[in-house]
DNA sequence: CGCGTCCTTGAGAGTTGTCAACTCCAGTGG
DNA sequence: CCACTGGAGTTGACAACTCTCAAGGACGCG
C-alpha cells in the first residue's frame, strides 16, 4: 500500500527524466484544477512549507520528488509521506499546515492557490466526491503504514518500501530511489545504518542488486513479497 | 492528537454508564443520519466485521468501546484505532473492510447500511462536505500516531496515550480505561510487558496513581505532557 | 585531484521483547 | 460464606533487535 500513490493523477506537463507514475486515470474534473495552478521549481532540499504556517497553498508533483516530515525538539524527525509526480501535497490541510514538506530533489510543482481550490469545491460537485475518494485511499494507506510501524521488523519494513516504490512504477524490477538513506530511515522507523544493513543483507541474499546507491533492481520479488509481510 | 476523537458526532442516545464524550459539536447533518440507523449490541469481543468482507453496513458507537485491528499471518496483532461513544466506524471503507472490528467491552451501536448514507451524500451536498473535514481530521490523527509509531519511546507513546484519552474526556483528570493492557501495547506497537512496565514507572514516579488497572488519576499532567512531547 | 557528503561496515550498548512465575481479582460453585 | 478457578496484570531474568558511536569507503562536484 504505497504513500505515495496516494492522490494521484497524471502530471500536466511530461518532462522528460522524471519517474514516470503508474497511470489509472479517467479522471475529467481533476485536470481543470491544473488550470489554477503556477508552476514553480525548487532545488534539492528547498522548502515548500514549514508546519504552523498558513495554510495558503497546495501543490501537486510534476517532476522530481518531496517529503512531509515533521521533528521534535531533541532533532528526532520523523517522514509521513514521500510525493513522487502527480502526487497532491496540501489538500488535506486546515488553516495551519501540520507538517512541513520539502524538496527531496530538484523539482517542480504546480501550485494552487487554497482558496481557489475551495471555490471550485463548490462548483463542481464531482470534485468534491472524487477528493472524498481520494482521502479515503490516503487513509487506508497511512493504516497501512502504522502497521508497518508498530508490528514490522526492519527487513519487513525496507522490503515493504521497495514492494511499494515497484508498484508505483508500474511493477517495475528497477526503481530509482530519489531520496537518501537518511530519508528512508525517518520514514520506516529506522535508523540509517540499519536501512543500510538490511539493504546489504538483501543484497547477499540475492533478493536484490544495487546498480548505484540510488539504483535497486529487484531480483526476486516473491521473496520481498513473503519478507513484507513477515512470512 | 487524539485517535478518537475522529469523526466524532454527539452520540444520538445518552445511556447511562458511557463514557460521555467531549463535544464540540454545531453539527445540523449528522444527526440526520441517525435515523438511518438501527441500534445493535455486542458482547465483550464480539465482532463487528472482518477484515475482507463486503462493506455492508457502517457504525456510530453509542456506548462502550470498539476497536479495529489487523492480523498477521504469525499472529502478530496491530490495533489501528479505539472508538468511544460519538465515533463513527467504517465510513472510510472502500468494497470491502480493510481491517476487522470488535467490541471492546459490552457495546452499543448504530448500524447505518452504506448504501443509505451514500443516497443522503448525493441528497445533502453539505453532508459530502462535512465528511470530507472528517476525513480530514482522521487523516491528522493518522499522521499523529505515525510519529508516535515512528520515533517515540515505550514511555514517551504511553503518556501520549493516556493525555489523549484525558483530552478525550474533557481534560479529566481521572480516565478509565475499557481496553485491556494487550488492547493498548497493539495500539502503541509495544507489547503487554513494557506498557505494564511503564504504567509502573509513572507510579513510582508520582505522575499518575492507578485507582484499578482499568482507572487512572494523572497527578502531574504537566510531566506527562513533556514526557510524550520528547523534552 | 581534493574535498565534502552520503553510504557502508564494525563493535558495543541500550531499549524493548521473550519467557516464565507470581499476584490480583471477579465470577462460580460448593 | 468461602475456596476454587481462570484471565488479566505485574514483575524478574535474560535475549535480541536495533541504535549509537566511530571509522572507512565511494561517489560527485568544484
Amino acid at each position: 500500500m504505497p504513500a505515495f500513490l496516494t492522490l494521484k493523477t497524471a502530471p500536466s506537463t511530461r518532462l522528460p527524466g522524471s519517474l514516470s507514475p503508474a497511470r489509472s486515470d479517467t479522471d475529467d474534473d481533476l485536470p481543470a484544477l491544473d488550470r489554477l495552478g503556477t508552476v514553480i521549481s525548487l532545488r534539492r532540499n528547498g522548502t515548500l512549507f514549514v508546519e504552523g504556517d498558513a495554510a495558503r497553498y497546495c501543490f501537486k508533483v510534476l517532476t522530481g520528488a518531496a517529503r512531509s516530515c515533521r521533528l521534535f525538539p531533541d532533532g528526532r524527525r520523523h517522514i509521513g509521506d514521500f510525493f513522487l509526480p502527480g502526487d497532491f501535497i496540501g489538500f488535506d490541510a486546515q488553516e495551519q499546515y501540520r507538517f512541513s514538506a520539502e524538496a527531496v530533489t530538484d523539482t517542480t510543482l504546480l501550485r494552487y492557490d487554497r482558496h481557489n481550490v475551495e471555490r471550485m469545491l463548490l462548483l463542481r460537485s464531482g470534485l468534491g466526491r472524487r477528493l472524498l475518494d481520494r482521502v479515503y485511499h490516503r487513509l487506508s494507506v497511512a493504516q497501512e503504514q502504522m502497521l508497518l510501524l508498530g508490528r514490522k521488523s526492519a527487513s519487513e519494513r525496507v522490503a515493504s518500501f521497495l514492494l511499494v516504490l515497484s508498484e508505483r512504477n508500474g511493477k517495475a524490477d528497477r526503481i530509482s530511489l530519489p531520496m537518501s538513506r537518511g530519508d528512508i530511515a525517518d520514514y520506516l522507523g529506522l535508523t540509517v545504518e540499519t536501512v543500510s544493513r538490511v539493504f546489504t543483507h538483501f543484497k547477499t541474499q540475492g533478493t536484490i542488486q544495487l546498480e548505484s546507491a540510488a539504483e535497486v533492481i529487484i531480483k526476486d520479488g516473491h521473496a520481498l513479497e513473503n519478507m513484507a509481510e513477515g512470512v
